[in-house]
DNA sequence: GATGAATGAGAATTCATTCAT
DNA sequence: CATGAATGAATTCTCATTCAT
């Protein structure tokens, strides 16, 4: 290996060694928060040295923007929403949601660091909240077409995208402290929807 | 009492300081967050010498549960509760939700606290889950009540509760993102309780 | 004027106060060294307010000299070599060296102060050194007397003198260390004493 | 070569900071006892920055051991005890108690070490009675030869090997403190194993 | 006399960042 | 590219001393 034999062997290389760095930068500014977190954690974490971080990112703040960027699911989150069957709106919600839920599960780190650092670093909130904004919009068209179709009554959409929303990250981020031994999505989602959709107030006369 | 003048006066004063340190540190610890917080920034808002913190208070993690305990709204989260008259079901859940919603924005700091630090500090998460968890129960009690009343059907209470409290609770923590300009709880609340209760399903055939 | 009905009595609570700080002081100090104690812990040793310690004593530097003044056992010294009864050679020095040790072991406070400041603090190794001084005379003297009444023989005195000194003062130092398990005074003295004289002793029949 | 041109050149650079920086404690340390060395007292001695200290020692406790282990003089005095030529016992002695006393002189600092934080540091008197017991043991080996070479008579070999080797410490200890104006070991050694010998030498003939 | 609140000058330690090799 | 030694500013915490009450 004399070196650069082959020019697109170091370009790879070098491109690996910048999503270890990135994936050991996601991984302790999550368990650490950007504050807590140090470059001697995330470079050892990483497996390279202290200097060669500096070779791939500026500083710490740098390193963490390109954390969110690269980690953002935006696009997923977009799939989901587009790839729902013609099944019963009962059903597609409860499956929207659910992979919602499973979204959230698999971005685990980076849901922990939007919770954390949400409130202080625009850089972040402005990620996350377009995050809220695209699935809340989403939500809605979905919605809508129940309308149209007439399964659904005519009501205040938003209001029920927002709740639907709020339901599952909360649902994620009480399972994600107490434990597993919570309330599953699987049990939770889909009675969620149940009463969302019929409603939980009783018909005697009606 | 013949040695010193007012013996109660020091104590007072010093009381009076402890609490201008719990104020300033709430703040500093609202708007950085633990790590990002500085005793010298806690002392100077405050408005006293860096030392003093360290008479009233060990360190600057006792600190932060001395914080915590003294600003924690668990007490009025009860009496809200308590407080409900015997008004319609609908009324009474939406006073309950605008209320916690009021609650949340009055601890606003120590919500900001709960939010940054909940992850990795155990004090905090345990405080902030006491409150979730009393507020869900209280809710499940209330719609309890409902059920034998007659005026809720039966179903699963406990999903209710957590779909409404994650409403309020998100409500509140967007707007806080968005500004004032959001949807106003005033607006949201009282359509996502009569979603709840009547449902979004069209009835063509009933 | 109630308050100083006695005036004797003010007095000489003042002079039991200002023993109680010393007392706590040499404590503190024997346990901490000078730079390690700090004036609260001496005072809620004392069990006064750290305030009143100041006064009583100038400064932290002076209350160690008055100390050291205070706890100095150089008249004891004196004492000791002084009451040598009319025994043999062997008895009185076996007398004078387990007493000396004694002595050691009742100011064992001060003597560890004089190990740990007293290559720093000037005041504290001048008081060492001046006990040193003075049992090395008093010994040379006594040893002198003897040569006098031909129980032993000319050598140099200051040798033998600083010798048993030396014996003595590491028997204690050691013992302090190791625990009380180590060789026991009451057999040392007495078998250095019998090796020393059995060399210094004159042989008249030879 | 092909990444640093002398691989080594670094690694023994950083090597040689690391006993800069040992040798500026060991000093910093013996003048002032561990409490009042003074981190940046110690990195202005050996002409670093203060922060690369902590490059090479965790804390200060750490590089207070590190001082002490790497200046541990263990060896020197194995050597010393083993390297006795077949001279008289006299001279043998007298050589031993010098060399002994030499090699105390040689290592100032670390003495001065042991006598200020051996009552407090378990870590210090652990390596200062070691010493002492390595001395003292030697001591008796080579008193028991003697013995069975029947230049010396039976006796309590402890007892001697503890006392010259107390003599000898505190004749380092008093020069130290009075200055070399006192007593030189060339004059006081030799006169004390005479005086010692002239007891427990055997005498054949009596 | 007595108290302990208040101060501020350091002390140890951490860590992002730079740079010689 | 890669390394990790070096820097120094910032941070937490300590403590002798003062002083109003």
């Amino acid at each position: 290996m004399p070196e650069t034999a082959k020019p697109e062997t170091r370009k790879i290389q070098a491109e690996k060694r910048r999503q270890e760095i990135l994936d050991a930068a996601l991984k302790v500014f999550a368990e650490q928060g950007y504050q807590g977190a140090t470059i001697s954690q995330i470079s050892e974490t990483a497996g390279t040295s202290l200097g060669l971080l500096y070779h791939y990112f500026p500083n710490k703040e740098a390193l963490m923007e390109a954390v969110i960027a690269e980690h953002s699911f935006l696009l997923q989150l977009k799939n989901i929403i587009a790839k729902q069957g013609k099944q019963s709106i009962e059903s597609v919600l409860s499956q929207l949601c659910l992979q919602f839920y499973r979204l959230l599960e698999s971005k685990k780190e980076l849901v922990a660091i939007f919770l954390r650092e949400g409130t202080s670093n625009p850089a972040v909130s402005q990620v996350w909240f377009s995050m809220i904004r695209q699935g809340v919009t989403s939500l809605i068209s979905l919605l809508d077409q129940g309308v149209k179709q007439g399964v659904l009554k005519e009501h205040r959409l938003d209001v029920t995208a927002r709740t639907l929303m709020s339901a599952v990250v909360m649902l994620y981020l009480t399972r994600e402290a107490y434990g597993e031994g919570f309330t599953s999505p699987e049990d939770f989602i889909p009675q969620m929807i149940a009463s969302q959709l019929s409603g939980i107030k009783s018909r005697q006369k009606e």
